[in-house]
DNA sequence: TTTCATTCTTGATCTGGGTCAATGCCACGC
DNA sequence: GCGTGGCATTGACCCAGATCAAGAATGAAA
């Protein structure tokens, strides 16, 4: 594996999710300009790790486009993902000095950074900016309770309809698709990725995706290429109760 | 089931978690005083629910006494537990209008509670507050994200393991007890809720307890009444590295 | 003290998903 | 063209935990 202190730190890229969504939405123009001033970005290949459980973590930030993943390992080698980061998500916790868990690109990844300590300065400066971090914790934090109800009573092939439904939705609003008609997407995860987030088996995983495809609730073009002829099926197979249901 | 909105609204409990520990450690008096004045009590019997996923939510507060569930339910009936409420925690989200999970008392309880406007009010007002609660918050996230590898990695007996040892913790934290020696509480669950935060049913948590004890990891009196004479054990038990791990 | 209702325990059996193993399918570099 | 290595699929078998079923504690009410 390369080593992720590797990176290269670059100034071009001009979509910056802190800026548009993250935290300074309702921030006066003098502050934005200060954010402006300290922001810096990291780019990471498919397969690099950004940061490993329990080390040193010196700034915050947010995924600019491409993918990664946050997961859990037990001492015996079993591991579980614990979240799933897609562009404009959050990444690292003001007050926090070392990372909770291994952090890994699993596509080519951007990523708009702040150093922690003028993060924090400004962070304190600005309440706006604590109470929209405290927002956006909160949905994570409803993100990870629904979670755990896939992870401790769902089957099999409802945990894979509940993810490639998740997926499907923030790849839709990632892109401003209309609702209706069918979907498709790019699976952003390996069989092994998508067993480690759903607490199985990569055999399993490939079996479950399979028997959707048989019985036509998705189709695949390839190993990744998905499309989703009809959301509600897919919804109705994960279990979920069709209107509210699984977030973000 | 009792209405749970026939409640008793009372003036006497001293012992205010919010005001030690969760929101004003580092408030001016003057807004300690304030959030004197817009706190209330409320009681709950054993059994009754205090709210239910989706009513409108009016207030937040923290638990004084008691212990609460929150919980998740699909519409066949399965239900996950996804976060158990003892003393001095948080309830409820400045900035939503409704409850995410249904919230239930297993035991006696009160709770002190602030109704939401003024509580947000203040909020805006005193940076501090935010800041706590984004902390606090951040630590639930912590600790739905650990329970995350309990539910989707580990063995039956792993995870009575890690929910014995996860209230032994928070009850010896409660009562400032030594770390070393036999550690003595009950349960405050029933077999049941036990299975409802751990996935599995009732007849496992059951075999998987009375294992336990014929392995002598833990001794048992009547039913509830909980003797761990070595802690070590039951980490190891749970599958946990030792020292760090499991958290609140 | 005798109901009666919970809650818990234990046994017998079944099954969904794990484990182990073989094979297929690309996309690479050569 | 032809290895080679990294996914992915599929099959055969097994086992941890679910399911079904029967009691046993406990304790409150009568």
């Amino acid at each position: 594996m390369l080593n992720e202190r590797s990176l290269a730190i670059s100034q071009e890229c001009g979509d910056c999710p802190i800026r548009h969504k993250a935290v300074c939405a309702r921030c006066e123009t003098d502050e934005l300009e200060r954010l402006e001033e300290i922001k810096y970005y990291r780019k990471f290949e498919a397969g690099q790790t950004v940061i490993w459980s329990g080390d040193r973590m010196d700034f915050v930030g947010s995924v600019v486009s491409g993918i990664a993943t946050l997961t859990q390992t037990m001492e015996d080698g079993r591991t579980q993902m614990v979240g799933l980061l897609l562009p404009s998500d959050f990444v690292g916790r003001p007050g926090r000095s070392s990372a909770a868990y291994d952090v890994v690109a699993t596509t080519d990844l951007v990523m708009c950074c702040f150093r922690k300590a003028p993060f924090e300065d400004m962070m304190t400066r600005t309440p706006h900016i604590a109470e929209r971090l405290l927002e956006m914790t909160l949905d994570e934090l409803d993100a990870a309770r629904e979670w755990m109800l896939v992870l401790g009573r769902k089957t099999a092939r409802e945990k894979i309809a509940s993810l490639l439904s998740i997926i499907a939705r923030r790849d839709a609003s990632l892109h401003l698709r209309r609702s209706d008609g069918p979907i498709v997407f790019d699976l952003p995860l390996t069989r092994e990725a998508m067993a480690d987030y759903l607490g199985l088996t990569l055999e399993t995983v490939s079996r479950q995706i399979s028997a959707l495809r048989k019985d036509g609730v998705i189709a695949l073009e390839g190993k990744r290429h998905v499309t989703i002829p009809d959301m509600e099926r897919l919804l109705e197979e994960a279990g979920d109760d069709a209107d509210g249901g699984m977030l973000a």
